[in-house]
DNA sequence: TAAAGACTGTCGGTTTTCAGACAATGGGAG
DNA sequence: CTCCCATTGTCTGAAAACCGACAGTCTTTA
């Protein structure tokens, strides 16, 4: 198993979750890649090429490829794992996958999947919940772009963001730019939202980041007024 | 095997590239539920009840459970499922189901479920492939909603749509007030959206409906410009 | 330490959307 | 066949977002 991966996979994620005998098979057999901020890990219509897994650093997801590289759409750290619908359907990349920081990959090729699942065909299992989990990060996706309400809309992406991409005081650290173009709106709008919520005190503007000091408090925004 | 059940299921969506042992087994273990328009079949928070598919007719998906039932978010026609995330986490249901029209629903308890796959553990590669479906039909989702022009995310949208709730004719039946709940727009702008598109020759406005007449010309929409 | 670059906060003009209203039209009920 | 109601197409004023621009602040690099 390569050094270093599995005390952090196991800490994030549906890997923890679970048989220890299917962790180490997992990462027995996957590579650790590592790719400079901005590097194209994979892109829309590629074919499929596995599981990748966020063992350090942040990923953006793309949509929308527009013969370039499409538009932000999500952002994901560590634990955050892709690549199942292609990988499970076989068919092309629906998302394109850039690195944002310095990040480090972890790749479980398509064969090898495969390979495990033969011979064990429970393990199909973990799969299921591996997919069920993007599922739901997917739905929150679009929970929060459904908000028409700029603050409600900024709020509800922030609270995707955090638990993307948690850290321990709930920083969320992305520049005003991103986050317009994560929630569609301008620059603009995206302070004045920022200035409205650290107002309510939920939260606190920072130099290329915010903090998030109100969970509950942004989540009663999302749902409704 | 309940009559007139398999005929459908078995031209529309993933059931149909299953082993024709699984099919069997899985419809004749589902019951067959009727519903009238406007029903509840599930709201969000509900505890996992398994698997739902649309036999015939149109559900309504909700997000935003405001206590109420949420606002219109999807819409989706036979050979539609949907359940598998909760069926499998086991956790609350994250999306609301109402019956648009009069429905026809199958429904595969998450215990006769996990009986199927504990006798043979490969079929969870089935359900994976479902829950991958899903993922495709929430990935478009979100796909249409980041669309900031009105007349590319209409566009988005009715293609969605007539992939989810296909007729022979391309034809959308919904009326422009629903097409506006669904693309977060106002229906006004829906109305001229629609004339611009009418005037490309791209559809044709009907009363309560839509006649996508140039898939190619609206899917070119999408991406970019 | 100093300079350069990037980001933030803010402003004003322009464009767009929204909300509500109205007449005209289509479809369904009796 | 006629009436009734829902839907459409259109318009208006009010509200909001976009775009570009600017000075001030923060971080990093030389």
């Amino acid at each position: 198993m390569p050094d270093g991966c599995a005390h952090v996979l196991q800490k994030v994620g549906w890997l923890a979750e679970s048989p220890e005998a299917f962790q180490v098979l997992v990462l027995s057999k996957a590579d650790r890649i590592g790719f400079p901020p901005g590097a194209r890990i994979y892109q829309q219509g590629d074919q499929a090429g596995g599981l990748w897994g966020v063992v350090e650093g942040r990923v953006e997801l793309h949509l929308q490829g527009d013969g370039d590289q499409g538009t932000l759409a999500h952002m994901a750290g560590p634990g955050f794992w892709t690549g199942d619908l292609a990988a499970i359907s076989g068919g092309p990349r629906r998302i394109g996958l850039t690195a944002h920081d310095s990040v480090q990959m972890l790749r479980l090729p398509r064969s090898e999947m495969l390979r495990i699942t033969d011979r064990d065909p429970a393990l199909w299992r973990h799969f299921v919940r591996l997919a069920a989990i993007s599922l739901g990060t997917a739905i929150d996706l679009v929970d929060a772009l459904r908000q028409t309400d700029p603050v409600s809309r900024l709020a509800a992406m922030l609270l995707n963001l955090n638990r993307l991409m948690p850290t321990e005081l709930g920083e969320v650290r992305l520049s005003q730019a991103d986050l317009g173009s994560l929630t569609g709106l301008s620059r603009g709008v995206v302070n004045a939202a920022l200035a409205t919520l650290e107002a309510r005190g939920l939260l606190q503007r920072r130099y290329k980041s915010v903090v998030l000091t109100d969970l509950a408090g942004l989540e009663s925004l999302t749902h409704g007024t």
